[in-house]
Parts: structure tokens; C-alpha cells; sequence
DNA sequence: TATCTTTGATAAGATATCCTTATTACTCTC
DNA sequence: GAGAGTAATAAGGATATCTTATCAAAGATA
């Protein structure tokens, strides 16, 4: 290989050049004088040609001309590349992809983000709303930076930090006749046409099991489960944040033995840092949600 | 200012990614692994982010993976400079461009030239042939790198490197009846007509002055000069090189009592070096000229 | 012309950077 | 669980790089 060029001697002959002296440009530089007669000279004797005239303040040769062009060029690729990657390093730039469960979407998020953007505002954001298992997914294949969701099934490639605990409780019609009840059990619930949806997998391996393993209705879209539920057809389970905050027609009711709950965090890849920006993300919802619960 | 990158930690990075290993690219890279580590941890340090995966050898972060092609571009960039540089430096790359009297330009240059593009094939050349005034004029504007040529005037910002001497002598028909003389003195050309062309300025302030003093013809171009003088419509004075070789029906007598030469020198920029490019060609035509008369 | 100022080059020494060898800690494989 | 591989760390040495002090030369000033 060839010669190897120093950012820094490059940038003592620009200024040099600049200030018309080398006195100049080390009262510039904040070096002393010999310290750019040295480096220039090093640099001079490295490309086997000077780049200044003897005898002859601050003068270019001719191949000193041809240099000080390309000199400032190279000088001026290198420092927006670094100042780019200052910028990304600091979570200042970049793009961040992450997926959730809808109704965190929906109901967290929103706060979120706009701290987040208040803070960054240079950050691309993209959301997608998927099922818990499908949030995994995309963060398993690396198709988003980080989840926020229930774990799906154990997987030792994923890593998960725990957010908050989601009560599930018994989403029925105010008029039915366990509307205002303050909690319930399971088994009340046996005579109930059971709907389930999309979050009753949370019911599988627990005591409640029974009440969708042999039901007949399964309805995956939550606008037509509520339609059907404000129609009295029925009853379903849902954790609370799933629960649409100002539906006038439904109640809410938290299921107690066993209590459920579903278990929402952060989810990751295991082996993998996040980019500069998911952890500035990441570091807003912790905070965010930290100043909420105390 | 921000972060200063330099170069070298740069390249071990992309030897980490390409080999996949710290120990591999060290041995690729004729370092020990520490002077890897530790490059990169500092690299690491300045940018507040790492770049490789800790535990995972040779895995990038999504910040490396952000980096690398940049960090590449950089690199490719220095080295095509690096590289640039080196052959414009050695003058292997790069433009001359020369002035010189057409009987230097026609008469020697061919040769030079040839001999200077066999050892440096891939500079451009640029040649004027113009008068002795004007070559230097050429020169001291900065319009050519240098010329070849007698010294027009004094002048202290040129500088003038002797090469050779040309005899003046008198160009005359080969009928002529002092056409065969070996040598002729000034006064004997008295009664003849004297022809004045672009050199017969050489004459001036010398014993032969008289004969460009009162004279009624002057013809600048060569071609119509010499018809002049094949029609045996005069006599002129020449510089024996502007003199063309073979030439049927003309005589070239040197004039001797008194010896009149011009001397012929390399013309440059006095304050001012030369383009390593011009140097090259200064060396061939010097070289070439000591070889020619010793 | 002599002096004073300013410039860049040089020398010697201090400091910082970079690299080496030796060692440790960890992971993966068998 | 032993062994081969990896990267991180520690300590010391070799270079680079900078500083201060000094010099020589060129310009400016009187």
C-alpha cells in the first residue's frame, strides 16, 4: 500500500494556507508554531514533494495547489461523516421501528411517542399494531428494533423486560346481571355465551381454560366483538387495556380466581444491541411509565 | 468541534468485519489482537456507541452495521487520494505545459518528448512554440510551467538555466558567391540585402547591428522568409538550429569577427517551484542534453 | 545602515499514542 | 469437564506528537 494520510496535517496546511502563516494558523489551531512545521514537513516528506515555497511566507507549489483542493475535501467528507455519526450515536438521528399489541398502541403509545419526538424530534418512528405473537415475531426476524407485548412462547433468542401487569377481566353488557359486580370467578361465568378474541390464548393453561376451549364463537376483529357484545350476545374476556376507555354500553368487570393478568413488556432480540435510537426510545418509555406508577 | 476519526482504526474495523474475527483480522493486519482491541474500544469511547456485539465475535450492532459502509466510503476515499497523490508526486500523473522558439520546438523537442513520454506515459503535454519574447512572457504569467528559449530581457522573477549555445550565421543562396566561405565577417555583407525575420533582434547592440539598423525588409514567417531567399532575393541572419536541415538550395555560413551566438536556456518562474510533472520533463531534457554532447 | 520585529527551522525534552507480550476470563466443542 | 478457541486487560516499551527555547533569515522602521 501507498502512503497514509493523517486527518490532522491535513487540516494544519488548510489553515496554514487560510491564516497566510504559520504562526497564524497555530494561534488558530491552539498549537504551537514548531508543532506545524513538523507535521507539514513530515506530511511534505511523506508525499516526496513540498507544499510550500521556501523562503516565501505561506506560498503554495505548484503541487501544493493541486493538493490543498483535495486536502479540504477529504478534511470535509471526514467531519460530516463524524459529525453524522455523533448525531446517530446520541440517539439525534436515525429510525426506529417497533411493534405492540394494538391496544397498547392505542392507548399507551400515543403518550409515549410524543415525548419521545419532543426529545428527538430528528427520529423516524415507524409502528405496526400485530397480535403478540406476531410482535415476537417481527422482533425475532429483526423486522422491528423492539416489541411491546406479552411474551408469546419462550424463546431464548428474544429478551424480555417487564412493563406493567394488565388485569383480564369479563367484558359483558352493563345490563347483564354480573355488571356491577366488583370482581368474578370462573366458574360463575359457565352458563355465558363465551366469545373468544384474539387475547384469549391468556386464558389457555390456567384454571379459566374451559371457557374457550369449547366455545363455538371466535372473533378476531374487536370492532365487530364489541358489536356484538353492546348486542348482549354474549361475553368475552379481555385485559383491561384492551377495554375501550368510554364505551357506554359494556362494563368491565376484573375476573378473581384465579386473578389473570397478562404480563407486557419490552421485547428484543437477546444477543443484539439496540440501535442508538430504539434506546432512546426505550429509555423514554421506562421513564415515562416509571413517573406514572410512583 | 466534534469527534476526530482517524484512518487507521477505521480499517482495523473492516478487517474485524471481514474476517470475522479480532484475531483474524490482526493477522491480516500484521498487529497483535490487543492493538485491535483496544484501537476499536477507543473508537468505540469517541463515537458513545459500541460496534461490535460484546460476546458475539465479529457481530456488528446495529450502530457497526449503520457505520461500516460509511467507515468503507471514508477509507476508499483516502486511499484513492493517498493513491492520487502519490503518482502526482512522483510525476507519473499529471500536466506540463511548456513554451519554446519554434527551432527549439521542432528542431530538439521531438526528441525530448519522445524520451519523456516513454518514462512517464500518462502525463498530458502541452506545447506552444512562440517567440522568445513571448515565451517568457508565457512564463512569467504563470501561462506554462516553463520555456525554452534565449532570455528576452533581464528579469527577476524569471530564472534561466543555460543549455546550450546556437550559432548565428548567414543564410544565404548556395549560388550566392559567398555561399561557400567557411566562415563570413559582419562587414562583408554590407552591399548585400539583408532580410530581417523574428531572430534578427539577436543582433542588436552588437558589432553587427547596422545591418537590421537601415534595413527594408522584415518577414516574420520562416516559410515566406526562406521562399525569399531560395529566389536569391536577399540574404537573412539565422541561429543555425532555426536553420532547416535539408534545405537544397540554401547555404548557412556562421558569422564569425564578430562570433554572434544566442543562448539557449530553460526559463522559470524565479520564486516558484515547478510542478513535479515540470520536473520530470526538466530532468529528461537536462539528461538528455549532457548525454547528446559529451 | 543598523535595529527591531516577525517569520519559519531546529534541538531537546515531555507527553500522549500506539503497539507489544503476557495473562486472564470467557465460550464453545468434544 | 478438559481443551482450543476467542476477546479483554495489564504492564511496559517504542513511536509520534507536542512544547519550550533558541536560531537564522527576511522585512520593516527609524
Amino acid at each position: 500500500m501507498g502512503i497514509e494520510l493523517k486527518i490532522q496535517p491535513l487540516r494544519y496546511v488548510l489553515a496554514v494556507w487560510e491564516e497566510g502563516s504559520f504562526h497564524g494558523a497555530a494561534r488558530q489551531l491552539h498549537r504551537s508554531q514548531p508543532a506545524l512545521s513538523m507535521a507539514i514537513r513530515d506530511l511534505e516528506e511523506r508525499l516526496g514533494q513540498p507544499l510550500f515555497e521556501k523562503n516565501l511566507k505561506g506560498q503554495l507549489t505548484p503541487f501544493g495547489e493541486y493538493c490543498l483542493p483535495r486536502f479540504r475535501e477529504l478534511v470535509k467528507q471526514h467531519d460530516r461523516l463524524a459529525n453524522e455519526l455523533q448525531h446517530v450515536a446520541e440517539g439525534q438521528q436515525g429510525r426506529v421501528t417497533l411493534a405492540t399489541v394494538p391496544s397498547v398502541a392505542s392507548r399507551l403509545m400515543p403518550e409515549f411517542l410524543a415525548a419521545f419526538i419532543a426529545e428527538y424530534p430528528n427520529i423516524n418512528i415507524n409502528l405496526h399494531d400485530e397480535n403478540a405473537e406476531f410482535v415476537c415475531r417481527m422482533v425475532a426476524s429483526g423486522e422491528v428494533d423492539l416489541g411491546i407485548s406479552s411474551v408469546w412462547a419462550r424463546d431464548e433468542h428474544l429478551s424480555y423486560t417487564h412493563l406493567f401487569e394488565d388485569n383480564i377481566g369479563v367484558v359483558l353488557h352493563r345490563n347483564h346481571r354480573l355488571a356491577n359486580r366488583d370482581s368474578l370467578q370462573w366458574h360463575e361465568l359457565n352458563a355465558e355465551r363465551f366469545i373468544a378474541n384474539g387475547t384469549s390464548r391468556l386464558l389457555q393453561n390456567t384454571a379459566a381454560a374451559s371457557l374457550v376451549d369449547n366455545n363455538d364463537f371466535y372473533i378476531s376483529n374487536m370492532i365487530s366483538l364489541l358489536a356484538m357484545l353492546e348486542a348482549g350476545s354474549g361475553i368475552t374476556t379481555l385485559p383491561r387495556l384492551a377495554f375501550p376507555v368510554d364505551n357506554q354500553k359494556l362494563s368491565f368487570v376484573p375476573l378473581s380466581d384465579p386473578k389473570l393478568v397478562r404480563q407486557i413488556g419490552i421485547i428484543k432480540l437477546a444477543n443484539r444491541s439496540l440501535s442508538p435510537s430504539a434506546q432512546a426510545l426505550e429509555e423514554v418509555i421506562l421513564k415515562r411509565l416509571k413517573d406514572v406508577t410512583t
